[in-house]
DNA sequence: TCAGGATTATAGACCACATTTGTCG
DNA sequence: TCCGACAAATGTGGTCTATAATCCT
């Protein structure tokens, strides 16, 4: 196969050209046609016709820009290749614990409204959009995408599905995480994905959610599955290792306090959830896409919006009473202080205080 | 357009010590 | 196999500092 490589602007100089028109870096990798292709001509060429549609692509990695993805790194917010994600996540274990899926070939549609790639189109399929919308807009797809990943607060906090129930957990990040069973599913259900096609239209009104929510289930339950350490070599040729899987933090994007009573158990392959956590592991963990009003969205897209600015990643707890004890050490400028130090400043202060205060050098006594 | 200073953002180091983990008899 | 004693390793958070990135003149 011929691949030009040029330097074009922003992009590296490793990064592969669009096999048709020479000129645009590659974002999509196309198996039918094998061939890697710009934005422009993936919807030129996927969109005339049926057949044409149900080619599956994937995203090309972010990193090397020259290998079809085969991961989608959550800390990173990252699309990368098997190389990419293997050097970039053995790198030290703090990269080792970053969140990773697998990437689904998507056919139909692959690009959000804004023609321009998003983490989670990654496994999505968004609907058919305009290349000329604003930031606003693809700030509003972005939140309505992450839509049909949110349960709805406002449904009394009640979730058939039991996902996310009442609490505070991060609604962007964690919806593949802590899946118990079904584990020798995956290749059966792999495939069987794999024969889905995307409806060419979007089944909501508002174009939220394009996806069948049978298929979309199918993804949720292919990359729970995975994450648990399934293996499976399909005719895809996308060949999803257990290491992956097992370098996959349980939480590494949130806060989880993890009560030492529990650490054992949470170390074996399917947890538990200790008491008082919300249960995440037993739970079938779809949302089911339901329609939204106009104002019920704006509403969303709003909390999603806020969240989106106050959201950090942050390490795991794993020791409470290690926490509450770092909580309540004495410190000095930071850092942990021998009580007998602090006791010392203590000291030095009350008596720099007293003198100060009633310019006498009079030595307090305890 | 470029250089250089100012400002802002980010990652990592540091500290003490209770707790956890591993080893040995 | 179980138990106790002991040593070593681990993890915890607020602040500081070095470095990078961005902005402004």
């Amino acid at each position: 196969m011929l691949k030009e490589e040029v330097s074009r602007g922003d992009t590296n100089s490793w990064a592969r050209v669009c096999d048709t028109c020479r000129s645009a870096p590659c974002t999509v990798y196309c198996k039918a046609d094998s061939a890697y292709l710009c934005t422009s001509c993936d919807a030129q060429i996927h969109a005339a016709n049926q057949v044409a549609s149900r080619h599956e692509r994937v995203w090309v990695c972010e990193a090397c820009e020259r290998a079809p993805a085969a991961f989608l790194c959550k800390a990173d917010a990252a699309s990368l290749c098997a190389t990419c994600d293997a050097d970039i996540h053995s790198a030290n274990p703090l990269a080792r614990r970053h969140q990773r899926v697998p990437i689904m070939p998507v056919s139909g549609c692959v690009y959000g409204p804004t023609g321009k790639r998003m983490p989670e189109d990654d496994f999505l399929v968004l609907p058919e959009g305009d290349d000329q919308t604003t930031d606003h807009e693809r700030d509003e797809d972005e939140a309505a995408s992450w839509l049909l990943l949110n349960p709805g607060k406002n449904s009394n906090n009640q979730n058939t599905n039991g996902f996310l129930t009442g609490g505070e957990v991060d609604e962007y990040l964690d919806l593949f995480e802590y899946n118990s069973g079904a584990d020798n599913q995956f290749c059966e259900q792999y495939n069987q994905q794999r024969e889905f096609s995307v409806p060419e239209k979007s089944c909501g009104s508002d174009s939220v959610v394009p996806v069948q929510c049978a298929e979309a289930k199918d993804h949720q339950i292919q990359y729970q599955n995975f994450l648990f350490g399934m293996e499976c070599d399909t005719k895809s040729g996308y060949n999803y290792n257990t290491s992956v899987s097992h370098s996959v933090s349980v939480s590494s994007l949130d806060v989880s306090v993890v009560p030492e009573s529990t650490m054992s158990d949470i170390s074996v392959s399917h947890p538990r959830p200790p008491k008082g956590t919300i249960d995440l592991f037993t739970s079938p963990p779809m949302q089911v896409p339901t329609q939204l009003s106009p104002l019920d969205r704006e509403a969303r897209v709003m909390r999603y919006r806020e969240k989106k600015k106050t959201r950090k990643f942050e390490k795991t707890i794993r020791y409470a009473s290690r926490k509450a004890y770092a909580e309540t050490r004495p410190r000095i400028k930071g850092r942990f202080a021998k009580r007998t130090d602090v006791e010392a400043e203590m000291d030095q202060m009350f008596t720099n205080s007293l003198m100060a205060d009633s310019g006498y050098g009079i030595v307090p006594s305890f």
